[in-house]
This record gives structure tokens, C-alpha cells and sequence, in this order.
DNA sequence: CATGGGATTGACT
DNA sequence: GTCAATCCCATGC
């Protein structure tokens, strides 16, 4: 069952939060969501701060739809976007820890340790196969499935610290994690 | 129209 | 620890 629109029409921050523990699905690939980062329009780390462009169309679309966006000109990053359609804001999906098809991961990624294979933003979504073509796709009812945590993930602890590789407002503590999880992309915050 | 800079990763010293 | 790869797009002339 995946989330509904409402579950990210609220507080980026705190979407950001509850996404801990929840499945990211694409085709046979899933994992559970051990690592996020919210941005939103009022700060300028987000791609919302400089107000509606091309690039940004799929921030001020409606919650719960994916925004995926090429990084570096090599790697493509998965976010949720939160809030309602006239706010600019999304969490930015960072580590996931691998639960369904494996043997695609590895695949993909052509590594065999589970723990490199969706440990940082760029890593997941090569793992799961999700490119930009699923830029703006529903996370409810598209391709990508973003479901509630499975048994045993339901109340994960929390750990929040400093966001990654930004320049700018670097210093908001809008970095979720699991505590003690061995998947996420950096040591604890 | 030209330019510069990343919400990163992996290979190398 | 350092550094290149690679490309979309925001910004400025």
C-alpha cells in the first residue's frame, strides 16, 4: 500500500522525518529509507529558491509526485515533493537499506557489498533503475512506489544533523537518518 | 549566446 | 586526502 497525497502535504521537515523507514519500489528493486534531507524554497540550498523555471516545474506541482533531477551531469537524484503545489519543497531521498531484489542491485551497480549499493543519492537510484524519464511521476500510483514501513520499521529512531555537499544554508539540521544503521551515506551526523 | 557551478561518485596519490 | 567526469540550466552580458 503506498502513501497517500496527504502524507506529504504538511511541513517538509516533518515529512522528511517520517519517510525514515519507509519502501522506496521500482519494478523488483526495493529498499527501506534510511537517510533523507528536506529542502525547501525559503533557503537557498533549494533548487525552489529561485522561483518557477523549467527545471523546477515538478517542485511547484502537486505532494507526493517524484522530482528527479540530474547532478554533477552524471548522477540522478530522487526526491518526494512536499507541501502544497504553491510551495517549492521536496525531501531529497539519500540511502536506502536494500530489501528486494538484490541480485538486480548488484547487477546494476556491478559491486558486491549490500552495503555500497543504495549508501548515498546518487547510488540508489542507479540501483533501482530509476533515470530522469520519471522526473514528475506519481509516487502513489506511478512507477516509483513509495509504501509505509514494513514490520520492524514502523518507529525507527531518528538521528538529525547537518545536511551534505551543499554550499549554502549548511548549517540547518535537516539531515534524518536511522540510528546505527550501517546503509546510510556518510558515519553518524 | 557564453559561462559557471553543482543536493556525487569512484579512482587515484 | 585530492580530483576529474559530464551536462542541464540559471545567470549575466
Amino acid at each position: 500500500m503506498t502513501l497517500a497525497h496527504a502524507f506529504y502535504d504538511r511541513p517538509v521537515v516533518e515529512v522528511a522525518r517520517a519517510l525514515l523507514g519507509c519502501v522506496v519500489r521500482h519494478g523488483e528493486a526495493a529498499g527501506a529509507i534510511v537517510e533523507t534531507e528536506a529542502y525547501h524554497e525559503s533557503e537557498p540550498a533549494c533548487h525552489a529558491f529561485a522561483g518557477l523555471t523549467p527545471r523546477t516545474v515538478p517542485l511547484f506541482g502537486p505532494p507526493g509526485r517524484a522530482y528527479v533531477y540530474r547532478s554533477y551531469g552524471i548522477h540522478a537524484l530522487l526526491n518526494a515533493v512536499c507541501e502544497p503545489p504553491e510551495v517549492g519543497a521536496a525531501v531529497l531521498i539519500r540511502a536506502l537499506e536494500p530489501l528486494e531484489g538484490l541480485h538486480l542491485m548488484h547487477e546494476r551497480r556491478g559491486l558486491d557489498r549490500v552495503e555500497d549499493l543504495c549508501s548515498g543519492p546518487g547510488k540508489l537510484t542507479q540501483a533501482l533503475g530509476i533515470g530522469l524519464e520519471l522526473n514528475a511521476t506519481d509516487l502513489g500510483s506511478g512507477p516509483i512506489a513509495v509504501e509505509a514501513p514494513p514490520p520492524g520499521w514502523e518507529a525507527v529512531e531518528a538521528v538529525a544533523g547537518p545536511r551534505i555537499g551543499i554550499t549554502k544554508a549548511a548549517e540547518l539540521p535537516w539531515r534524518f537518518s536511522v540510528a546505527g544503521s550501517r546503509f546510510v551515506s556518510r558515519p553518524r551526523p
